[in-house]
DNA sequence: AAGTGTTTCAACCGCCTCCTG
DNA sequence: CCAGGAGGCGGTTGAAACACT
């Protein structure tokens, strides 16, 4: 195992920049400029080859986010690090055994592209610890967790949305600029980075050129004052409305856990409450898990495509700055709101369900 | 076609907070 | 309580892409 995989990096570059993969092309002589394609095409070009398994490319260097052990909670699904069921069908997959060293795929390099392809998803591989470390021990040694973690965050993120700003979002920006995650949660698909650096190009030269009187900016604050605290409104009687009708939905499915619990004797976790009630992955910020949360809250109701319910939706995940809940559980989040006056308590090394 | 200025945006940097042992 | 590490966040950089002459 170990020669394969020594020829394995005698085969691959050391280092590969994100950025300067085309650099030796630069201007060439007798060449027109415009020809150079962008990342976003290179990747989606090169998302439809297949390359052979060592050979590198962007698709290839990408790297899920980094889960090192102390981090209990998958950043990606929201669960347990430890209690995955996908990690397991990852590791069995990609016949991996947990130091990570060993080579992959019979003695070849697995490319991402590939592991992905055989575990059907990326929200699986924000499990594949192994592999990261593998990879950024033996290739990429000049990544680190952060910086891949950063790059799936910004660009990798397959929930992203691309093209436009639309003018909807445009409004909530120019609304609450300068607080750019705060932006960025208001608007599914959309990083803090790219809100950033659409604010840099599209407003700050114009602000530059306007003077910003004390007026101005003063009725700019008490603006953004009012729109959060508006918000804020907004949220907590849509959360109690919606409270009050799942109280009612679920209070049976609970209490018929509640007695089965009792009936076998077994612990009965949030995470197998979860996992009942819950059967998919929650990750909101995918469209798609938008779409299927709001199902929960709003049965017979359309998904809106981009309005002012977005706002109000979207804030629902931002509830945890309000109860000082850890933000990376973003799974238990939405059970404690899904169950509203109820909540479980570890009493005695118990999960007990109370209220509140 | 070639040169030059401007814009875009992915990635980096450094500070901070939170979590864990 | 403390130290160390991970991750969040806003500011900044600089290469690629684009626009104009």
């Amino acid at each position: 195992m170990e020669a394969e995989l020594i020829n394995a990096e005698l085969v691959l570059p050391t280092h590969f920049s994100f950025k300067r993969i085309q650099i030796y092309e630069k201007y060439p002589k007798g060449q027109p400029r415009g020809r150079w394609k962008h990342l976003k095409q290179i990747l989606q070009a090169e998302n439809y080859q297949n390359f052979p398994t060592d050979e590198p490319n962007y698709v290839n260097i990408e790297s899920p986010p980094s889960m090192h052990p102390p981090l209990r909670i998958c950043g990606i699904t929201g669960f347990e690090v430890c209690a995955s069921v996908e990690m397991c069908l990852v590791l069995e997959l990609a016949d991996l055994n947990l130091n990570g060293l060993k080579c992959l795929d019979g003695g070849r390099v697995l490319t991402f592209a590939q592991l992905k392809q055989r575990t059907g998803s990326c929200f699986l591989l924000g499990n594949v610890v192994p592999y990261v470390n593998y990879m950024s021990r033996h290739i990429w040694l000049k990544r680190n967790g952060k910086s891949c973690r950063l790059r799936w965050v910004n660009y990798l993120r397959p929930d992203l949305k691309s093209g436009q700003i639309t003018p909807h979002e445009e409004s909530i920006i120019v609304e609450l600029h300068a607080i750019w995650s705060t932006i960025a949660r208001n608007l599914p698909g959309r990083t803090d980075n790219e809100i950033k650096n659409y604010w840099r190009t599209h407003f700050k030269k114009k602000a530059k050129l306007s003077p910003d009187n004390s007026d101005k900016a003063r009725t700019r604050l008490l603006k953004r004052q009012q729109f959060q605290q508006q918000l804020q409104r907004q949220q907590q009687q849509i959360q109690h409305q919606q409270l009050l009708q799942l109280n009612q939905l679920d209070m049976k499915k609970i209490m018929s856990l509640l007695h089965d619990e009792n009936e076998d004797k077994a612990p009965c976790t949030p995470q197998m409450i979860r996992q009942e009630m819950v059967p998919h992955a929650i990750y909101p910020n995918t469209a798609e898990d938008h779409g299927l949360l709001y199902h929960m809250f709003n049965v017979n109701a359309a998904v809106p495509e981009a309005s002012s319910d977005d706002i109000i939706w979207d804030g629902l995940w931002d509830l945890e700055e309000f109860h000082g809940i850890n933000p990376g559980v973003k799974g238990s989040i939405v059970l404690e709101q899904l169950y509203g006056g109820l909540y479980y308590s570890l009493v005695g090394g118990q999960y007990q369900l109370a209220s509140f």
